[in-house]
DNA sequence: TTGTAGGCGTTATCAG
DNA sequence: CTGATAACGCCTACAA
């Protein structure tokens, strides 16, 4: 800054509120200095910025659950931050996942005390996880994205879990469905609970019993899916339908509905939620419920930036919509 | 660091030296320092920390490849990184994937003028990518993982691609197969290349001719190989066995197997090349080389560790083992 | 073993 | 509209 200013005959502190944007410029002067700034490719030096600013520019994303880092649910999330993100000044920086010191929220708050991360962004959240406590009195902006959760001074972006789940319903109904089984996520997830309140839900108003045999857990992966497949198979009489809480338990479902020799559709209809990418390339193609997870992404994005910049503590609850993706894994139950 | 001095009747120098754990500074001075500062719930202000030392702490984390953020490949390698830096002070931040401005290293050269990152872990690179050679004039750190790259001041860290196809067709040969057909990856990556060489070594030495006709192509996803997998499958005769190059393109070829009824393995043989998480839970369970990609994670964290605190470029390539992970898709050729 | 002085590059503040 | 001054919190270099 001081060779612009030099060259341009002002003092640095001009060329500061230039570079800066600010206006109470001349615009002679505004010109000057960006030409010499080119000419020179000065390149504004961002930790003395963050320094003088007090903020790192960063947004610091983080999770408890394992098995987000390599979904596409992180992916469409992620992809949706950074295209809010990108056209500011922040980046987000990646922060321990899945550690024992996550969950008193130590880690992250150090990471905040020291001024790492402006701000978190929370994927996956456990109901039972106890670092959101910590954190809320550091006065973290903390958005939280895809779980819904309880806090006075944390945000989340969520989506309609039960209105997709009734969706879902709604859909086996109509093809004729009146033994359904569910395959329900972990206890600890706000999502999990509410997607099985929607079928509960839906089954209640259609005046349909389903007998507890029907319902098997898995932890939201494929192997749980599988193994919940296989009781839910055996059980008589046979389900005609499998709702799966979601994409990654209904492909273990597949699975479990493979290995002894089951049709899908025509022996047994299989439905997921999350339409992940994964999800349409399944065989054969899978119906499921759409979560809006890049819009979800781009909503917290926006709602933390906001309060970075007013310094204030985002708080409550976005719930984004959701759809029904119908395709080739469900078909009226075989006579 | 004005209020710990004070309260002990030292400098803030002294504290300084104490906290940064230098010596040079008498004991007893030394646990007064840090009593008082844990009582006062000190911590070091990183940004100050950065702005001094002219270091972000921070590793960047970029790839040019679309399809890498929501794979377990992706998963694995920042797991590896994070093994070796969460013992350190450098954090990593995920900078921008697959845009345009990525293939002229604009933006990351801009990012590591800036000062916001100190070296650059690169993951599937492709050998068409020009930006390698705007980074290397910056003299930033890089580290490609995955990927093998011909550039004198970049350092890579990749795993005995062709060696493991060997192994592949020395299992499928064993089991009898001369029917051999092959879904190749993408030409602008090194591993599809070495991969293909492999294969087309091994069946040369084993005195095998292979058809044009059973070669395909694919883009390393499920897709790909989907479509490949028809084709191949369509010959006249017939392959017994198909090797696609990664597990995204295995699956893919399940699918198409499928599709005509054929089952795995007893009327074709599949493998893959990886070993991602889902490759254990496809149905049947999928043969595949595994690919050490955590390993290759800590390994090239490591490496960029040692240049940023040695401040040099890193160099040479590291290549890392791979070992043939036999499951239930390969089975002799049925009579 | 400890202290003093000063600088890092930016921006806030207030004066001109 | 522009300038002078100081401050941010840490660390290096040198002096005591």
């Amino acid at each position: 800054m001081e060779d612009i200013a030099r060259e341009c005959g002002v003092t640095k502190m001009t060329v500061s509120r230039v570079l800066a944007g600010r206006d109470g410029v001349k615009q002679s002067t505004r010109e000057k200095v960006m030409e010499t700034a080119t000419r020179l490719n000065y390149e504004i030096n961002a930790l003395a910025q963050s320094f003088s600013s007090n903020r790192s520019g960063f947004v610091g994303i983080a999770t408890p659950f394992d098995g987000l880092l390599g979904s596409s649910y992180f992916k469409d999330a992620v992809n949706g931050f950074r295209r809010v993100l990108d056209d500011t000044v922040f980046s987000f920086s990646l922060f321990d996942t899945n550690s024992e010191s996550f969950n008193d929220g130590e880690k992250l708050g150090k990471l905040y005390r020291q001024r790492r991360a402006d701000a978190l962004l929370l994927l996956a959240v456990h109901t039972s996880d106890r670092f959101l406590e910590t954190l809320e009195q550091l006065r973290i902006p903390i958005v939280v994205v895809g779980e819904r959760v309880d806090h006075p001074n944390v945000c989340s972006v969520s989506c309609r879990d039960r209105h997709g789940m009734h969706q879902v319903c709604d859909h086996l109904f109509k093809l004729g469905h009146h033994r359904i089984a569910f395959v329900e996520g972990p206890r600890d997830f706000s999502t999990a609970s509410r997607r099985k309140e929607g079928f509960v839900q839906s089954c209640l108003e259609k005046g349909l019993e389903i007998p507890d045999s029907y319902f098997q857990q898995g932890h939201y992966n494929t192997r749980g899916g599988r193994e919940a497949g296989r009781i839910l198979l055996r059980q008589n009489p046979r389900p005609t339908a499998i709702i799966a809480a979601n994409d990654a338990m209904a492909y273990g479902v597949y699975e479990s509905a493979r290995e002894i020799g089951l049709r899908i559709p025509q022996d047994i209809s299989i439905v997921g939620f999350d339409n992940e990418t994964a999800a349409a390339d399944m065989f054969p193609p899978l119906t499921t419920v759409h979560q809006p997870v890049s819009e979800m992404g781009e909503e917290a994005a926006r709602i933390l930036l906001d309060a970075i910049t007013n310094d204030s503590l985002p708080t409550g609850q976005k719930v984004l919509d959701v759809s029904l993706i119908i395709r080739e894994s469900t078909a009226p139950p075989s006579a």
